[in-house]
DNA sequence: AAGACGGGGCG
DNA sequence: CGCCCAGTCTT
């Protein structure tokens, strides 16, 4: 398929771009590593989000080398309330790949680069024309919105198969002499312009080749299926405290918030009676006094399911031997630890309604 | 192709 | 309360 404007589009879109571009810290740097990390950063996240993240983690890990051999909880608390942990933990095997393997220079082709972890095709494309100036397509939901208006695409684009159509489509597009700008553009464009709800098309600067400006039917494009149904789980949360520690524990290291730090939860399936057993059972913990029942209640919000925790301040002691995942730890041992929002907010409630009036 | 995987912002 | 965000990996 030949767009017919090819040219003058892609000369208007980067001539915007130079005059109206973001000034945003990783687009003052060309070192591929921090390119890296800055487009690990964004998968799914918003760029307001991520610059304070961006430079605390650029400042603690300046090179790819620094990343490779940094320690793995520092790393998760680095990432802490980012979400998508994962993303932290790919990065790190990613960066170590590259150092061992291509001594420390990140691969300048697509095939080397979607086989380290955490690249994947769009990623890679972001790499390669921003970091290297390389003619790749970077095809994220941004750009599919922006070009389903443009071209009047009306495929789902929720369906895996039909990013390779946007691909193909900007491989017709793209500007070959500045390809980092070129798909930049359509980003900029798409977070400023040709917004998800009310897109400003009398701002644009692309508007005379957009295919849905002149259907007047912007605004119904993208098309995209698939609504997400998240199940509900209920869990108690026992903040168990013992000689001035509470009980802590580190989750499994695969699924759900792997390796972040958690008070203890049971999910409830039976009886709260039931419950409590069943806390005391798996933690070897007896509980010796019920402080306060009930005190902080919580809905959390994932993308694919919903966490109802209802939190517990009782004493305890302990019966047997604690697992390995599980310690007794004081409040400022806890600020170290890396914590999903969650329990971020279970223990900012502790520290001020519960602790707080006892020092 | 569909589900797992966080968290926040906005209408 | 549902949708969306500079997606990737696993099944």
């Amino acid at each position: 398929m030949k767009y017919p404007y090819s040219q003058q589009f892609r000369q208007s879109l980067v001539e915007w771009f130079h005059r109206e571009k973001r000034d945003l810290p990783w687009r003052r740097t060309k070192d591929p590593y921090k390119i890296w990390v800055s487009e690990v950063m964004l998968q799914q996240t918003r760029v307001d989000t991520v610059i304070p993240y961006y430079h605390r983690f650029i400042e603690k890990y300046p090179s790819i080398e620094a990343l490779a051999y940094a320690d793995e909880e520092e790393l998760l608390k680095m990432w802490e309330g980012l979400g998508y942990y994962s993303r932290a933990r790919n990065l790190q095997s990613g960066v170590k790949e590259v150092v061992e393997k291509y001594g420390g220079i990140v691969p300048n082709n697509r095939h080397d680069l979607q086989q380290l972890k955490g690249i994947g095709s769009y990623t890679a494309g972001a790499i390669l024309s921003i970091a290297y100036n390389l003619p790749e397509h970077a095809v994220d939901g941004n750009v599919m919105r922006v070009l389903s208006r443009v071209l009047h695409i009306t495929e789902d684009i929720a369906l895996p198969k039909t990013r390779k159509t946007f691909e193909k489509a900007v491989e017709q597009l793209i500007h070959p002499e500045y390809p980092g700008d070129f798909n930049q553009a359509l980003m900029d464009l798409g977070a400023m312009i040709c917004t998800p709800t009310s897109p400003k098309c009398l701002l644009c600067p692309v508007r005379e080749y957009c295919v849905s400006f002149m259907e007047g039917d912007a605004d119904q494009l993208p098309i995209k299926s698939k609504k997400t149904k998240v199940k509900n789980e209920y869990y108690y949360v026992y903040i168990a405290v013992n000689d001035g520690k509470v009980l802590f524990e580190r989750r499994h290291s695969d699924g759900l918030l792997a390796n972040m730090w958690q008070f203890p939860m049971i999910f409830v399936e039976k009886s709260p009676e039931e419950t409590g057993k069943s806390f005391e059972k798996t933690y070897n913990v007896k509980i010796t006094k019920v402080l306060e029942e009930d005190f902080f209640e919580q809905k959390h919000v994932f993308s694919h399911l919903i966490w109802n925790l209802r939190c517990h301040l009782v004493e305890v002691k302990e019966i047997g031997p604690l697992g390995d995942m599980v310690q007794f730890v004081t409040l400022k041992e806890i600020e170290e630890l890396p914590l999903p929002v969650p329990m971020i907010k279970i223990k900012n409630f502790l520290k001020q309604y519960i602790f707080k009036p006892l020092e």
